[in-house]
DNA sequence: CCCCTGACTGTCG
DNA sequence: CCGACAGCCAGGG
């Protein structure tokens, strides 16, 4: 433990906003209020999008994270439409099939 | 401390 | 569909 890895020095607020991020599962859209509010931060959305831009690259399944229209990450849609098209999730016009409201599939 | 920018969101036209 | 506005909070200069 006494590894001085990049959570350690998250505040606790932070930590478990990408706690739920980590939660998420294959084919599992949601967007960043969602994360907020599933952290107990309701409206501050904008912490989930800065959070990720500097997370990512970690365990971070930033892919699964969408605007609350389903629109992909500006600058990642390529990269993102891959990553969610090979978990089954329907992407079109840098945008998933319908709002973000949990889990996405094929046969949903 | 002030000001600007931002991987946000909902409303309005 | 898109742009403009307002509300929101945090970080960097």
């Amino acid at each position: 433990m006494g590894s001085v890895g990049a959570e350690a020095a998250l505040s606790d607020r932070d930590r478990r906003l990408l706690d739920v991020v980590r939660a998420l599962g294959e084919g599992e859209v949601v967007s960043y209020g969602d994360i907020a509010a599933d952290a107990g931060f309701p409206g501050r959305s904008r912490l989930v999008g800065r959070l990720l831009a500097v997370h990512s690259g970690t365990d971070l399944p930033w892919w699964r994270v969408v605007t609350s229209a389903g629109r992909l990450v500006p600058g990642h849609e390529l990269e993102q439409s891959t990553l969610l098209r090979a978990e089954g999730v329907v992407v079109r016009a840098g945008r998933v099939r319908s709002a973000p409201v949990g889990r996405f599939s094929s046969s949903n």
